[in-house]
Formats: structure tokens, C-alpha cells, sequence
DNA sequence: ATGCCTCAGCTCCTGAGA
């Protein structure tokens, strides 16, 4: 099982590229995802094209807004359990889409900006963090299969971001920010990406200005976490740098994860 | 240099992103 995140920065903007990429695996994708969330749709859910991702084998839900925000979930069969956003945390973004596929629990998460420490949007972020956290300490009881993946607008530590003196303290590189990753870890996740050797230098973001993804001087803020009870089936986790090269590209990479869980639901009893 | 790109919207400027 393959699955995958991407904040696309407006679906509008990039349908094109997302169609594109499930239907033509670039080579780092190899075979296109079981499981795809976006973040940053942009679009409001008349306007979802759902149709297209029909079209191209998947099924979709969707939740969004006008403007800025906005989450979807395509899988190739069907999902169910849909909840949008977190219960009970009062939020007028949409900001989360959780679903359950093939018997793992996925959750995919746009995680506020917080713009800068000390603003109002921090404060935001840090409770939007906390009822996060505490929402998937329910879950994890639920559905101990879980996925948690998106942009989650943190950088986990100094090897995710390209200058960690210069952004030092910076918004993505608080103290408070990664707290809060390792209160999610502490739950009971693992970080995907860092279960493997990788490349350093590995990000997926790079500001669109001064040609930061030619020079790349990016950070890593998209993740896919990992419940223990899957972290024997990780096979691999891969930052798909491909689309960050096309023309017109989101800001931000995919990030894919295999599951060697195939057997799950297709093994014999005996 | 509170900017540099990019996107959306009450669109020819502004707010927000990260």
C-alpha cells in the first residue's frame, strides 16, 4: 500500500499536475499511490473537481474552502469513516480530512502557518496543535493502523531546514513547534522519512523567490507519520522532487510511503 | 529589503503563504 501527501498550493492551479502524476508515476513514484491527500486545495466544495479524480480511478472526499485552506483524500477504494476537521476544536479553516482505507486509518492535515512567534496565528497553531493531539490519542485507540500526514508547517529538527542558524527561532523552527512533533511521536507515531538512511539536505518546501529550489535552501515540513503497529510494514519513504520541477509547480514536493501490508485482508486463516 | 514569487479575490492592489 502506497500513500501519499502533497500540498498542491490551489487544486485549481494544479489539477493538471496531480492528474498527471497519479497516471504517469514519475520515477521516484514508481506506481501511483493508494492513498493521495492534498492541503491547500483552495476551492470551495462545489467547485471540487471530482469528476477528474473519477475519471483517473479514484475515489474522493473533500473539504474546502474559499481562498486558503482546504483538504481532500483520494483513494483507490473507497473510503470510509469520513470526519472533517477535528471534533469538538472550533475552527472556521478546513483544515483536516480523516478516512479509513483498507483498514488503516488516515489522516491528512494542514497544519496552521503560525505566521510568527508571539502572533495571534501562533497562538492558534499551538491550540489548533494540542486538540490535534489529543483527537489522535482518541483515534489511535480506535484504529491502531494510522497514518498522520500532511504539511504539517514543522520542522522536526536542524537537518530539515537548509540555513538552522540563520532561521533559528524562526516560525517552523520554534522549540515550541517541535515540541509539539514530539507530543504527536510520543502518542505512539514514528516519522517515516527518518526511519530510513536519506540524502542529507532533503527538504520539501523551497520558497518560490530566489530561485531557493535551484539553490535548494528549503526546509522539511511534510511528513507522514506512522503508528507503531505499522512501523514493521515501512518499506520506504520517499520525497518525490519531480514536480517541484515542472512548469508552475506547487512550493511544495510529495511525500510517499510504502506499506508492505498487502496481506492484510488477503491472507489465509490458517 | 516588513522584499524577492505565487495565488485568490469585492482583481490592476492586497493579504497570506512559509
Amino acid at each position: 500500500m502506497k500513500l501519499a501527501t502533497w500540498n498542491v498550493n490551489s487544486l485549481t492551479v494544479r489539477l493538471p499536475q496531480v492528474l498527471d502524476w497519479l497516471q504517469h508515476p514519475t520515477e521516484a513514484l514508481a506506481s501511483a499511490p493508494d492513498v493521495l491527500v492534498l492541503q491547500e486545495t483552495k476551492t470551495t466544495d462545489d467547485k471540487f473537481p471530482h469528476q477528474a479524480f473519477t475519471d483517473a480511478g479514484y475515489h474522493a472526499q473533500w473539504f474546502g474552502q474559499k481562498t486558503y485552506n482546504g483538504v481532500a483524500l483520494l483513494s483507490r477504494t473507497p473510503a470510509t469513516d469520513v470526519v472533517r476537521n477535528i471534533p469538538g476544536f472550533e475552527d472556521d479553516m478546513a483544515r483536516v480530512i480523516a478516512a479509513t482505507v483498507d483498514g488503516v486509518r488516515v489522516i491528512g492535515a494542514y497544519f496552521p502557518n503560525g505566521q510568527a512567534p508571539e502572533s495571534d496565528k501562533f497562538v492558534y497553531k499551538m491550540r489548533w496543535l494540542e486538540a490535534l493531539q489529543a483527537w489522535v490519542h482518541e483515534q489511535l485507540k480506535q484504529y491502531p493502523q494510522l497514518v498522520l500526514m500532511g504539511d504539517f508547517n514543522i520542522t522536526v529538527d536542524d537537518r530539515d531546514v537548509w540555513d538552522p542558524v540563520a532561521l533559528a527561532g524562526t516560525i517552523h523552527c520554534t522549540d515550541e513547534e517541535r515540541a509539539h512533533f514530539q507530543q504527536l511521536i510520543e502518542l505512539g507515531l514514528h516519522d517515516a522519512y527518518r526511519l530510513f538512511e536519506q540524502p542529507e539536505k532533503t527538504y520539501s518546501w523551497w520558497d518560490y523567490r530566489e530561485f531557493a529550489f535551484r539553490r535548494n535552501r528549503g526546509l522539511r515540513i511534510d511528513h507522514i507519520l506512522i503508528s507503531d503497529a505499522l512501523k514493521s510494514q515501512v518499506q520506504s519513504c520517499i520525497i518525490d522532487k519531480a514536480p517541484r520541477k515542472n512548469e508552475r509547480p506547487s512550493d511544495h514536493a510529495p511525500v510517499i510511503v510504502t506499506l508492505d501490508n498487502t496481506t492484510t485482508h488477503s491472507s489465509p486463516s490458517s
